[in-house]
DNA sequence: CTTACGAAG
DNA sequence: CTTCGTAAG
């Protein structure tokens, strides 16, 4: 069995000082991904960086303050992995991955866009080099005979379902057109599998994302770009996903709640 | 009878939302001077913006986010005056003044400087200037039979029971040797009268300014920079002086106290 | 609305 | 240590 969990904690020593560290203390998961750490290692709280039985893999961001990834794992990764081969995105704190003895496991936090601009773009070739990416992994680890689970901060939703004010963001970055059939892409032709979707049903939800402008959360305004993808054996494991919307605000460490994936075997 | 306040509010929108609002409410004072106010009319919270039974002058430096000064009278001023004719100095919220039927009162926030750099220079070019307006401020009044008093935030600690630890500040900004002799000139040569250190005899404090850094507030170690600078005629008619140094952190909504005197007819 | 950086105090 | 502006989300 393998618990795996992806966390955007939304600057990690915002989330530690509003309870971070406490929740890492209290998870029963195997293995944590984490986005937006925006921290480099001798930033980060000790009680994190150093937590107690975890081994821990950071890719800080070479532009102070903003992405950053990481993953904790309680088993000794076999092989460790900062970027995916990107000359433009490997120092950019958007991508690490570890080998466990039969699964690979990636934390992602892609580029979130804005419409319209530079960063819409450098988002597209985000997608571009890292679907390539995503095929090659797939097909290597195919052949070795692993298992594969990307998960992390898309920052698209897929269908209509995937946020509760779809139509008013039609036009927006997020859910795009573009966006939707790249994951369509991925999961039709490719072959991943968007686990959390498939254990849910085909209803609106789980919202894994909140923005902190206006009444998002009260609201439940949310969008679910928090995902698990992976190869389709592993995901033929997976029974329960949850999703921690810490209803008490004083529970809030980030405007991104935990979604959490369990493997059986 | 006149009460007058100073008070450095290190940015009013800040301030407000620690409890300046209802300072103001409750306070006494006929004429209140405000520095560091760091907010254009726009940006400033409407309950102190257009507080009941004050008239209000506000000067914003064109600089966003810094400076800025206020005077807020309980009478109808009879004249309005934003800076003090420099050409340097005027747009860079520094210094309003308003006339009231017997006295002059002015808002000063003098640059705070940093030792050997640009802005030291600056903050003598300041006081050059400066000392020359309230020479001439005091002749026409005079002749006028008027009264002044320029309250504020003048940034010099004019002897050593002006500061807790004026041995290690010798050679820093605020108790610089030629800053001291500035005060002096205008003290014994030019004729003005520091209210607050003659109603409070030659001894130690009071203190209107803590540092944020380190336990300053805690230790007491503060300077006395926050200053009534009155015409002899006026400092006469003083006879008490508080400095509301809010002991408990909940009431604190500066790193500065105010300074209220009271002159008397 | 919130994060982090940087300049200023 | 805290303010604010700014960029980013």
């Amino acid at each position: 069995m393998l618990t795996v969990t992806t966390a955007n904690v939304n600057g990690i020593r915002a989330a530690t000082r509003k309870g971070f560290a406490s929740w890492l203390t209290d998870t029963t998961a195997d293995v944590v991904c984490l986005q937006e750490v925006r921290a480099t290692e001798d930033q980060i709280p000790d009680e994190v960086l150093a937590v107690d039985g975890w081994h821990t893999l950071w890719a800080p961001a070479a532009d102070k303050g903003r992405a950053g990834v990481a993953v904790l794992s309680r088993h000794e990764p076999t092989r460790r992995q900062v970027g995916f081969g990107s000359q433009e995105f490997d120092t950019s704190g958007r991508y690490v991955e570890i080998e466990l003895p039969d699964v690979t496991v990636g934390s992602l936090y892609l580029p979130s866009g804005e419409t319209g601009t530079e960063r819409q773009d450098q988002k597209e070739r985000f997608m571009k080099e890292f679907a390539a990416y995503l095929i090659d992994l797939k097909h290597r680890n195919s052949q070795a005979g692993r298992e594969v689970v990307i998960c992390g901060d898309w920052n698209i939703a897929h269908q209509e379902i995937d946020l509760k004010n779809w139509k008013t963001n039609r036009k927006n970055a997020g859910f795009l057109p573009e966006e939707r059939e790249w994951l369509t892409h991925l999961y039709d032709e490719v072959g991943y599998v968007d686990v959390v979707r498939r254990l849910h049903g085909e209803v609106p939800g789980p919202y894994s994302w909140w923005s902190y402008r206006g009444r998002a959360f009260d609201n439940d305004a949310g969008w679910r770009i928090d995902l698990h993808v992976s190869t389709p054996g592993l995901a033929e494991r997976a029974d329960t996903a949850v999703v921690e919307r810490a209803d008490s605000h004083d529970l809030r460490w980030s405007d991104h709640a935990p979604v959490t994936v369990t493997y059986q075997h």
